[in-house]
DNA sequence: AGCACGCCGACT
DNA sequence: GTCGGCGTGCTC
């Protein structure tokens, strides 16, 4: 059938023209005219030439063709996204929201041109003997970053120039008289070389290596998932089990297939050693991208893979809109990370997206955790994924940590006041005589305003919604789902203790005690202030890997990605901060984090401790994180959750609106609670309260949820909220959007 | 988002 | 009379 016709949208970021137009296609762009082309097209009365999307094409239009207006022409650079991508941003807008012209700007980089700079190859070009000589004056003279470069040569002889100064930190100064030698040379990254098939010399990453051989887990994993007539495996694996060497050779396997495969990691893990370890496997059939590339570079490799230059992408959430053509594997790695969800409009959960995605090209998705997040597990139960469970470790000698408990609660009965219990102090006395690595762990998330007792541990909860309530500097308690309130308590309404407070600790008073308790230990400051240049964290973490400090105290980021050798303790001050976060997932994370913590100790054949310090030792999930027992866990948590019908059972949609008149957008909240309640009944409301965040950038924010067993009914509440906001607020700078 | 149309007041 | 304020509504 003829295709006259063509479905457009255009580049104007408006819910009032958020829809297709059709448009006459000229006989001479017949050819090219296809669904995720980008076009110029006349628009409105001025016809002034935009450009926009290509989303479908037809035979008949329903309007009298006298109104339609032809296409003019190509966009320049005419990369349009492909057809499969074009679907999931339709899918990506039904499920998350905004514009269709957002939702298909995610999925593509093509708006990315320009400034594309070559990737540059720093080249050892010396003789194994010099390498060796480099190396040892380099010691000699306690060059430490030349030192760096010159171990990383010793692995390979030729290392991507942004990653020596991204996660090396070399800097040029570095660099000079060793390029002056002539024993390092840049070279630049010959992309037509690899289309040949010369990965050998082409990239200079030398000969793929061998495949490793699988234990008998593995193998088995890597056959269920290839296998299996279910798309989607949650592989489930603790630390040191091996999953990487299954992700490898799944994409090897799918490789050698004829098909693509995107792996994602959270960015926070992208670390030189974990990208070093997929390009010594599939030299330059890989490719990566991470947040500090430029847009150009960005672009630059998105259009390598889909000319087909590179068969392997690997990178964080946004990796996966890489436009290959034949996709056959999604890897998500630490799938149960929040990184994975956009905080942008369409503010997406890239694991959801990813088995979207998937269904699209009959792509096979592995989603592996150490603590997979309960919905997944029990999907993966319920028979829906298939669950592959890695219980071997993998790695020799690795032994998990000793964990040991310490309820604070006891402490305090003996007196002891300060942050360290007495067998965290003698513990870290021991490790800094022996001279091993000792990490602290702040596990600060949501210490603002909650509100515990220090006596029996547990925090002042609302008592509609089973969450910490929040302290306001009115002196009033206050809930974040429901918006109860009430008076701040003088005494703990469980035991009637006295000893009740926020918690208010943060890293620098924490390194501040420890300079106090031992002043002969060096010691490390890692969160959010010490890290204020480009490349703080970097720094830190390489300081403290090649032992310049004794102790490493830090918040979240400190568990998450980085491997210390030497650490064979690991302090966890406050377990339970972190239950205390006024979210339904609260428990999860604190378990997530706590065994994620808990496996930075001791790996690297010296076994490892961890003390655990909780006011609130019987919470199911720091006692499952101190066994390291995530079903125990998950069966728990099953329970809270069927119990407060919480996902899995039913399914939350929490809608923000957020502007600059308080005033305002506390009666645009409530008029709008009205509006939707006054036409569905089947869900259920909670709210409109202040939102956790509730000032941000001068902004306030209020939020209410709906509840529904039926995440499509949900789905239709939220258009029609947008529908009902858009009237609603169409002139008043308030701003809404969701969150599920 | 733009841009035209339109229905009011104050100017050469 | 007509120039121009910006409120309203439409764009294939």
């Amino acid at each position: 059938m003829l295709m006259k016709f063509a479905d457009i949208v255009v580049d104007i970021t408006s819910k009032q023209v958020d829809r297709p137009f059709t448009y006459i296609i000229p006989e001479e762009l017949e050819e090219a005219v296809v669904p995720g082309v980008r076009v110029n097209v006349p628009f409105g009365r001025g016809n002034a030439l935009r450009t926009g999307y290509v989303i479908g094409l037809k035979s008949r239009s329903a309007l009298p063709e006298e109104k339609l207006k032809p296409i003019d022409s190509l966009t320049e650079k005419a990369v349009g996204i492909d057809e499969e991508l074009v679907s999931l941003a339709i899918w990506l807008r039904y499920r998350y929201g905004g514009t269709l012209y957002q939702a298909l700007s995610v999925c593509t980089m093509s708006r990315m041109k320009v400034e594309a700079r070559k990737e540059r190859l720093l080249v050892f070009t010396g003789t194994d003997d010099q390498l060796r000589d480099q190396l040892y004056k380099a010691s000699l003279k306690k060059y430490k970053a030349r030192e760096r470069l010159l171990n990383a040569f010793l692995e390979n002889r030729v290392i991507l120039a942004s990653l020596a100064s991204d996660r090396l930190s070399i800097s040029a100064s570095t660099l000079k008289p060793l390029l002056q030698s002539g024993l390092v040379v840049y070279r630049t990254v010959d992309t037509d070389a690899a289309e040949k098939g010369d990965a050998g010399t082409a990239g200079g990453f030398g000969r793929p290596e061998d495949a490793p051989e699988l234990n008998s887990g593995q193998k088995e994993a890597v056959r269920t998932v290839l296998t299996s007539e279910k798309p989607v495996s949650v592989l489930f694996g603790i630390t040191g089990s091996g999953k990487t060497e299954v992700y490898l050779e799944l994409i090897a396997r799918c490789l050698e297939a004829g098909k693509e495969a995107i792996v994602l990691i959270p960015e926070i893990a992208l670390t030189y050693q974990t990208v070093m370890r997929f390009y010594r496997r599939f030299g330059n059939l890989i490719s990566v991208v991470h947040s500090r590339l430029s847009k150009g570079e960005k672009y630059e490799r998105f259009e390598a893979a889909r000319e087909g230059k590179i068969r392997v992408m690997i990178g964080p959430r946004s990796a996966l809109f890489t436009p290959f053509k034949n996709l056959g594997l999604i890897v998500i790695d630490e799938f149960h990370e929040t990184a994975y969800q956009s905080e942008t409009v369409p503010r997406y959960d890239a694991v959801e997206t990813a088995i979207k995605r998937a269904s699209f090209s009959d792509a096979r998705v592995l989603l592996g955790s150490a603590t997979p997040p309960a919905e997944y597990y029990e999907r993966a139960l319920r028979g829906e994924f298939n669950l592959i469970r890695l219980t071997e470790r993998a790695v020799r000698g690795a032994v998990l940590p000793k964990v040991q408990l310490v309820d604070m609660r006891e402490e305090l009965k003996k007196k002891n006041r300060s942050i360290f219990s007495d067998a965290l102090r003698e513990k870290i006395r021991e490790k800094l005589d022996r001279k091993e690595q000792i990490m602290l762990f702040l596990n600060r998330r949501g210490y603002s305003g909650a509100v515990s007792c220090r006596a029996c541990g547990l925090p002042v909860t609302c008592p509609h919604c089973s969450i910490a309530l929040s302290y306001h500097r009115n002196g009033w308690l206050q809930c974040h789902i429901c918006g109860f309130s009430m008076p701040m308590v003088k005494e703990c309404p469980e035991c009637g203790s006295g000893l009740i407070g926020t918690f208010g600790i943060g890293t620098e008073k924490v390194e501040e005690m420890v300079q106090e308790a031992f002043p002969d230990a060096s010691v490390l400051r890692m969160d959010a202030d010490t890290t204020t240049g480009k490349n703080g964290h970097q720094e830190i973490i390489r300081k403290f890997q090649e032992q310049e400090a004794d102790i490493l105290i830090g918040t979240q980021m400190i568990v998450k990605g980085h491997d210390f050798k030497k650490v064979t303790l690991m302090g966890i001050l406050a377990a339970d901060l972190s239950l205390n976060v006024p979210d339904y997932r609260s428990a999860e994370r604190t378990f997530q984090l706590l065994v994620q913590a808990e496996g930075r100790a001791g790996r690297d054949e010296i076994p490892g401790d961890c003390i655990v310090q909780t006011y609130l030792p019987e919470h199911y999930a720091i006692q499952a994180a101190a066994s390291q027992d995530y079903e125990g866990f998950f069966e728990r948590e099953m329970v809270f959750r069927n119990q407060m019908n919480y996902p899995p059972k039913g399914h939350l949609l929490s809608v923000t609106l957020s502007g600059a008149d308080r005033q305002e957008v506390f009666q645009a909240v409530h008029e709008l609670v009205r509006q939707i309640t006054a036409e569905r009944e089947d869900e259920s409301y909670l709210g409109p309260a202040e939102s956790p965040l509730f000032k941000a950038k001068d902004m306030y924010r209020y939020l209410f949820y709906v509840k529904s067993r039926e995440l499509s009914r949900l789905l239709k509440v939220k258009s029609r909220l947008e529908e009902i906001g858009e009237a609603l607020l169409k002139d008043s700078k308030i701003y809404l959007s969701f969150d599920s």
